[in-house]
Order: C-alpha cells, then structure tokens, then sequence
DNA sequence: CGGTGTCTTGAAGTCCGTCAATCCCCGTGG
DNA sequence: CCACGGGGATTGACGGACTTCAAGACACCG
C-alpha cells in the first residue's frame, strides 16, 4: 500500500516530520505501509535485515534470542519510533508486534540515499537513536536492581509515564502494555515472582487492580519508594 | 590544550574521521584536550552538561545513581567511543574514567553547527549511536540472564573480544578492565558473587588466572557453552 | 613492620525459581 | 443455558542459588 502522509498518525512526530511537504512526499514514493497482526514478525532473527520502518500505530518490542533458547525483552517500541540499523545488517533481534500495528516500511538504501539528500533526516534519526539508547540504559538500570519489588514497582512506573499525556506526570489509570510473560522476559525474572509483587503492592495499598491489565496508581509515591529501594 | 589530530591515536576511527583534513583542522580550533586519572569524573550525574567528547585513550564507564544511592554501570567506552547526547541535556548519568584518559572535548552548540556544515559527520555520530545502542543491548541480554554462572563467563568472553585485535577472535590473554566491584556492578551481582564464578571457571579448566585482572582464555568453547547456557 | 585496598573463602540466611494446583476469563459448541 | 476447554494469572510449598556477614589471604606502600 502507498504512504499517505497527510493523514498519519505521527506525521508531527516522527523521524520524518522534519521533512517539508515536498521532500516527504519524495521519500513516502519510496517506502510501504505494512500491518501488523498480534505476536507478528517484523524482523526475524538471523536474518540479513536491509531495510527500516517507522511505528506508526501499536506497539512492538524487540527481543533477542540467547544461544539457549531463551528470549529475552530489549525494548518496546512506541508510535513514532524508528527501527533499523545501517550499519551492521546481520541482526540477531527479532521484532514481533505486541497488538495489531502498522509501520511504514523503507529500503535501507532508501533511506540512505534519503539522508544524503535531506541532511536533516540524518540529525532525526541521530535523536532516535539517543533517546532509544537512553530507554536502553534505563531499562538497564532496572533489570540491574537486585530486589524484584523494586524492580516490578519500577517497570509499573515506567509503564505509567509512557501511558500519560504529560511527560512529566504518570498516568494515574492504565492498562499494562505486556502480559506477565512479557513483563517477567523485561526484568529477568519469572512470570509468577512478578505476579506475587504485583499482589504484594496491592496488599500494601500502592495500586489497585482492574482485570488482567489494569493498574490505577493509588498512592505513586509509595511506589517510587518502593522502586529506589 | 589545542588539539592536534596528525598525532591522534583514534585519527581513523572516530567520528571525526569521516572529516577531509581541513574539516577536521576547523573542527579541532573548537575543541580541546583534557587528561583524566583513573577514578576522575568527566560528567557528573545531575549536572546540566552541555557538551560532548571522543574518547582518545584509556576507558570510560558510564554510571547511573540510583535513588538508593546505588551505582550501576550502564555502558564502557572505549577509545574513538562518543559521549554527548544533544537533545536532553540534563542527564542522570555520570562519566568516570577506568584508567587514565585522554578526551577531545566539544561544547555542544559548536558539534550541532558543525553538523550541519558537514553532514558526514551526523551520519558518523549516528552509526556511533546504533552501535552504542547495540552494546547497551547485549549486556542488557547478559545482565537479564538468571544464571550468575552465563553472566560471568559471557562478561570474560565479552572483554576478551574487546581486547582482541581481530573482530572475530577473542584475545587468548588479556587483562580484565574492571576491578570485581564494577564487574558486579555491571551484572548486577555482588562482589562475592563473581569472585566465587571465576574461581570455579578456573577450577573447571576454561580459564587460567594470572596475577588479580589477568585471564587466560584455556577451553574458549566450553566458556560460550556456559554463556550460553 | 603495620596499614590499606582488593580479592578470596567460608557459613548462615533470604529471596527467588521451580513445580504444581487452582482460579479466572472467554470463547466454543453441545 | 450450561458444560467444556484453553490461555493467562494467581497462589502455595519446597529447594537451590545468590546475598549477607565475617574472616582471612595477598599485594602494595608507607
């Protein structure tokens, strides 16, 4: 399918918004629209990857797979964000869709060829890839914790933040992103160690459950606390 | 002190090496040399930096304090690595160096302007960002591992291809950058911890210990099998 | 020779992982 | 409508791995 950016959802937002009408029009004449169902591959590990794309609806995540078999959560892709990398094509991530989601898929040597002409793209991407290394090393920082509690009430937190509005506010009602699984493969732990935190900060009166997903903080500064701790 | 690239030891690998000479000669008039010991303190965390540096010989980490006042290391840099990130200004990290240390320093303003005099330059400092985010990954992938045992041994395998030569082959004897303390600290373990898996790594023969920091890569394979594993 | 810092080694305790049972929610089909 | 079944989530009991606390070994330097 064609891009039409007129009516993109993040045509403000991403890496190619700091293109004018024109010049985005040029690179859209180059690159797809792709929809993503639920636990789809984007990127299969193992695979020469040569080309990129920017999330324009839904959620990705971007896990690697160990020599053993085991996978483990790297990072999560929001709307807007850019995945591909230039400059060593043999990629050992994989990247599978959270929920149904769609990208704007591009030829590598597109969007090359893109940057040479439009310098600016290349200063867009550089920020993307600064601020995705900086959610890289804090979700380092996170799984580095030693105490789990501190751990879960951290990625809850996180998880809060990227739900609101406001960068600077949490969202005080939310629905977590990730099953159990998925949270428990983030922070090296087990699917059932994360539940029993999850439980353990209700029971202390931090948040309160709704369903399987639901989160409403009730008292954020607690958690914090818990999430220093 | 002004900066003289003819004699850098990082003339061909950093980011500014994608510069013709008089590009670079330009480039240098803005930026000067700065000598760090061994524990000195390049960036502090909290500190509104607003500047950036390549790293031309000697070793880097990269830490974030937490609110417990707990140290984590997020990242190494080593020679011809970047440090700077342009557009959060106020970072949470701190910058110390390992050993003593050489870096070019940069204000921030004069490396955007220079960008966009030379556009080469922001696509060298976003293969460096792809990169650092890359390795971010990687020990984001070690440091999630359960196994304290895969941790340790793929920690040593990691540092012996860092002080190889050859990008493919690790170094059979080299020397471990980090005391056991930042060890730990990288793998979030504890000092004991690591101290007791390379003993045992010893004693089942994958390697031999030379002095307190030497290694001696004996059984490489058997050593990614328990990466691995 | 004593002091300091780093590393190693040992013993006891705690937290998390493993295994297993159960529950809950939903969709399916009789 | 209810029974059935499957996936995800919760809860419990137990064992093991790592942390903690403490002591000792080793090198380096005054």
């Amino acid at each position: 399918m064609n891009l039409v950016c007129a009516t993109c959802p993040v045509r403000d937002r991403a890496a190619c918004s700091v293109l004018d009408d024109n010049e985005r029009e040029n690179l859209a004449r180059r690159g797809h629209h792709r929809t993503l169902e639920a636990g789809e591959v984007l990127f299969r590990a193992g695979e020469k990857v040569n080309s990129c794309a920017t999330l324009t609806t839904g959620a990705l995540k971007v896990t690697s797979i160990d020599a053993d078999g085991q996978e483990h959560i790297l990072a999560l892709v929001h709307p807007a964000g850019f995945i591909g990398e230039f400059f060593q094509p043999f990629d050992d991530h994989e990247i599978v869709a959270l929920t149904q989601s769609q990208v704007c898929l591009f030829n590598g040597p597109d969007i090359e060829s893109a940057m040479d002409e439009y310098p600016a793209l290349a200063r867009a991407l550089l920020r993307r890839a600064q601020e995705d290394l900086h959610a890289s090393r804090s979700l380092l920082a996170l799984a580095g914790k030693s105490d789990a509690q501190a751990q879960v009430a951290g990625l809850i937190m996180g998880f809060a933040q990227a739900a609101s509005d406001s960068p600077c506010h949490p969202a005080q009602k939310f629905e977590l992103p990730l099953s159990r699984a998925d949270c428990a493969n983030m922070l090296g732990l087990t699917i059932e160690t994360v539940s029993r935190k999850i439980t353990a900060l209700e029971k202390m009166g931090a948040i309160v459950r709704t369903g399987k997903r639901g989160i409403e903080l009730v008292d954020p500064a607690q958690l914090s606390d818990l999430a220093a701790g």
